[in-house]
DNA sequence: CTGAAAGCGCTTACAG
DNA sequence: CTGAAAGCGCTTACAG
């Protein structure tokens, strides 16, 4: 009764580790009677096994408290059971947006549900993207779920070319790059705010739109520009430098200085317009009275804002459970394509 | 030079997997000249291998590209190389606060640049939970970050029962429990940020505390307590149902009933005082020159409202980085105590 | 300083 | 349906 046993270590070495060794499946199966094979079929899927090992089996993993070491697992199967969520944006973006924090926490969620696990990574700086690569290629990962909203960020190319499952959230970062993604439909979702105002009698619609490198900044503008067209007031656009506060009260503040008389506002992001709006209340500009006020996200903050925001409704939980489900078939081997989903006015006192 | 290369793959269920298999440790020996344990002793800190040896497996490394199968090091050495950031909270309390968000970026961020790589798990259900110990009873991590604010958690006697080091995020949510805690000062920044409202000549000062079984709830209403002792106005102590901005509005609602007098507020959050300052707002009240309102956490929120928020700074980051170093050394067998961080008063237009 | 060898705990054809 | 055996890619005493 020495042997294995938890309660005194081995010498050779156990001191220093202090490890406690689990129960392995040879243990099981010497409890359960059968052979370590049997073992492990129970354990994967249970085909080819007779009932009565089967209950043995489970009585004996019971029993002993067994646990599957992923290590040795993973060794044979070469799967990881894991993904990398991989954050690809200047860390300044980072911090602040709630979009990435809801979609990264429905990921875990719905991967949780599968038994996968998320392994988080940032990748601001070209260190941590160097270090992405490293891990990914080290096999610590069956597949990748990348957020990166900034064209030409390269790290999505080298993701691209490392031969693993990639699905992107959000417009493909560059041109030519063959992974799938998941994104909401800005442009559709910009186009029916847009509409929105012009169908409240503004006619002086104006715009903060988005930084002109990242998707969000390209697709509200165009599907502003869709439903505007040559209407859209002189000096009616102002891209804003990032998605931040700040960057909105910037914009807002420049939109009125060049564009006096706008009627109303489309703001790319719920977290710009609450600097929009601080712009505006600053200007003695009343929402909804003088301008009207429309966000896009639906973020949580946008029901907080005063007055509370109009806004486009990204699908977000929905976005994470087609991003994860479209890389998982990617993992099994299975064909999946991008996807695109509707986006949806919310209103509120804004606008 | 058919075998080994990834050009054609195997037959053998190659096809069905299609993963190509890197060049192992015992490539780079052969390119190199030596042995494979001579490899690993350049891998692992190239103590004891001549400097010939060395400068040949380096190259040899390079030039097949190799990179360390993580699965085969973790069987041998029992240590994964990851750590498990377990946010165990109730699903509503999660989404909205930024206070999370800030800490499992920083976290994220720091055990990069110690190559070690952060797993994030939720633990909000029962399910979640007992997937939680699984995980971690499978030595897929060496160590957990535990946030949980709550006290009565489960979780948290169950991973103090695991066995392997576990640091908690704020005061630990249960007495008994050995594993050592990081947090900021509440107490000393509820007495801080009362005693300014004091200073500013208000006498009629209410809180809204948080919920009673979170840290959050019991500390900084006790720092609050220590300044007013019985000069707290009668029925100005509030408490809100959790952190949100929803129970911040509710909460100030009712202390404006119950309290009408006050001339100052201290709120136990600064996502609790975006509510409370529309609640404020809502009820004529000007802030500061009505009453003056105090929040706590520095979030990137407190500069963005209206007046922009007097607040106490938790430092986020730097509690991140002790929790990670205490864990780093708890994992590698070193001793680490716990340790609690000073907060500061930020002012701004509220207060 | 270095090589040969054992062993980490699993999965998976291969024979029965 | 089931067992015996090979092998996944590493690390680590053990001898030299």
């Amino acid at each position: 009764m020495v042997e294995g046993g938890g309660e005194h270590p081995k010498s050779r070495g156990a001191a220093r580790r202090a490890q406690r060794r689990g129960p392995t499946m040879e243990d099981v199966a010497e409890v359960a009677g059968v052979s370590r094979g049997t073992v492990s079929r129970v354990l994967n899927g249970a085909f080819h096994v007779s009932p009565e090992s089967l209950a043995a089996v489970q009585k004996a993993m019971r029993e002993t408290g067994y646990v599957v070491n992923q290590s040795a697992r993973s060794l044979v199967t070469r799967r990881s059971g894991a993904v990398a969520f991989v954050l690809s944006e200047p860390q300044d973006r980072l911090f602040e947006d709630p979009v990435f924090n809801v979609l990264l926490r429905a990921c875990t969620q719905i991967l949780g549900e599968e038994d996968c696990s998320l392994v988080l990574m940032l990748a601001s700086t070209p260190e941590e993207r160097s270090r992405v690569i490293r891990f990914v290629q080290g096999g610590h990962v069956d597949g990748v779920l990348l957020v990166s909203t900034h064209d030409g960020d390269p790290l999505a190319a080298q993701l691209d070319s490392a031969g693993l499952p990639v699905v992107v959230c959000g417009r493909p970062p560059a041109a030519g790059l063959r992974m799938p993604y998941v994104a909401a439909d800005d442009r559709g979702g910009a186009r029916l705010i847009t509409q929105y105002l012009l169908d409240q009698g503004r006619r002086r619609i104006a715009t903060v739109a988005g930084p002109e490198d990242t998707a969000g900044g390209v697709e509200r503008l165009a599907g502003y520009r869709d439903v505007l067209g040559r209407r859209a007031p002189a000096r009616g656009i102002v891209r804003a430098t990032d998605f931040s506060i700040a960057a909105g009260y910037a914009a807002m503040t420049e939109l009125l200085d060049g564009c006096p008389t706008l009627d109303a506002v489309f703001v790319a992001s719920d977290l710009l317009a609450v600097g929009a709006l601080e712009a505006l209340h600053e200007a003695g500009r009343r929402v909804p009275d003088d301008v009207l006020v429309g966000g896009f996200d639906d973020s949580a903050m946008a029901a907080a804002t005063r007055p509370p925001l109009t806004t486009v409704r990204q699908p977000l939980a929905q976005v994470a459970a087609e991003m994860v489900e479209v890389l998982l078939r990617l993992i099994a081997g299975r064909p999946a394509s991008s996807r695109v989903l509707p986006t949806t006015l919310v209103r509120r006192g804004s606008a």
